[in-house]
DNA sequence: GCCTGTGAAGCTATTCACAGCT
DNA sequence: AGCTGTGAATAGCTTCACAGGC
């Protein structure tokens, strides 16, 4: 987004990036921190510094040359463009396991986005306070989010759910889902869907940490200096 | 990887991709399916169908054009490609509610991939056996990943604790780490990091389910599963 | 005819490189 | 001197399009 009218296309890689660097922004603001710059800022975020110059560009905001950006400032900024004006309302749905561990590791974590209910079938779940969570049995899904006008849900199901979960929630109106179930859900189009595959993600390292047989293709080095 | 001698760089997309259509092949072989087409693999998946053609090619295993791929050849060949001969041994460090949860997730799942121990500083919880995973204290992290070749782990610690951990782990001959830590950590060139950050992605659910001033920059879902 | 395998084209994202600032 | 902002170049991924096979 240029400060004149001109629209621009911004990357989703972007929109995760930004995430991480008011994350960066937080911290330092804890720490006393009043500016700076775009390579401090990459290797708390593990990008590098052109990428963080590039994606601050889509915020309109400009740091100084001589002394970096400006911490208060580029997390606001951040704001601005990432948060909604109001608070966006999140429900969660499968309390299992995993479910309460995503409950307790949100909880408090973004002012703007704040989980309001979670539902599942087993009746010793039902009707009780969850890590501070009021959990309703599915039957009342599409009423407390209509109720509520909650736009989001985090999906933590068992797998044979999934696609029936997602349906339901797309129809009680839900506009993005995080999904955690190791399927690949059909949504209607406009509504988003984020997917963290845990599996995907173990299979991945396991593969990289092989032993391969001649160190080949996981490298190209070209003549860098040093790490990252 | 090319039948012969060439040796071909396969992007770590492909690798992810390739880990769930084996979970799809799994599917398949269960429902009693012999032979699968590439857009009913891709559908699954939350692929293209030509996606799925390329990324099988570096397997050197070749579908029929009138039957589609062998579910239990294709998923042979994904296995004698992504894993190791060996089982590989993962540990878990942190068992908060978190690495509860990932316990349970990943108990069974993957017959090539097996946590053998779990590490905390909980005495609460040290010396018991937690999910059917044996946990240790942080004190003997060297020594039992050592014992045992361990080569993977899986990080679920507090955010405070993160390099440090990161660090006792590539000391002691870890290859590959499942990183569920907000923080960016800082590896020994070699060694694989996959970052699970469950903030981060939820916050790009919130931005791409917020509703936009004018519906601008929003457009163009390229990689959007519902297709259509 | 509808599929696979694959070169070639088309896009997107990252990195380079440098002007301009302070 | 060392930083930011940004066109231009490059690398990486995906999609097109079509030959070849049953």
């Amino acid at each position: 987004m240029k400060k004149n009218g001109k629209i621009e296309k911004v990357s989703e890689k972007t929109i995760g990036r930004l995430s991480l660097y008011r994350r960066a922004m937080d911290k330092l603001a804890k720490e006393g921190r009043d500016f700076a710059f775009s390579h401090e800022i990459a290797h708390m975020s593990g990008a590098t510094p052109d990428q963080v110059r590039r994606d601050i560009m889509v915020l309109g905001y400009s740091g100084s040359p001589n002394r970096g950006y400006s911490v208060a400032e580029l997390s606001k900024s951040i704001g601005e463009f990432l948060d909604d004006l109001d608070v966006q309302k999140v429900v969660l749905v499968g309390v299992g396991n995993l479910g309460r561990a995503i409950l307790s590791y949100f909880t408090g974590k973004r002012p703007k986005l704040s989980i309001i209910a979670c539902f599942d079938n087993d009746t010793e779940k039902t009707g009780r306070v969850i890590n501070g969570c009021r959990c309703y049995p599915m039957s009342q899904l599409q009423d407390v989010i209509n109720e509520n006008s909650a736009s989001i849900a985090i999906m933590a199901v068992p797998f044979s759910a999934s696609q029936e979960v997602a349906d339901r929630l797309t129809h009680s109106g839900i506009k993005g889902i995080l999904n955690f179930t190791p399927v690949s859900i059909k949504v209607p189009h406009g509504i988003h869907v984020e997917d963290i595959d845990m599996t995907m993600a173990l299979e991945k390292v396991a593969f990289y940490s092989r032993q391969k047989p001649q160190g080949q293709l996981l490298e190209r080095r070209t003549n860098d200096k040093a790490g990252h």
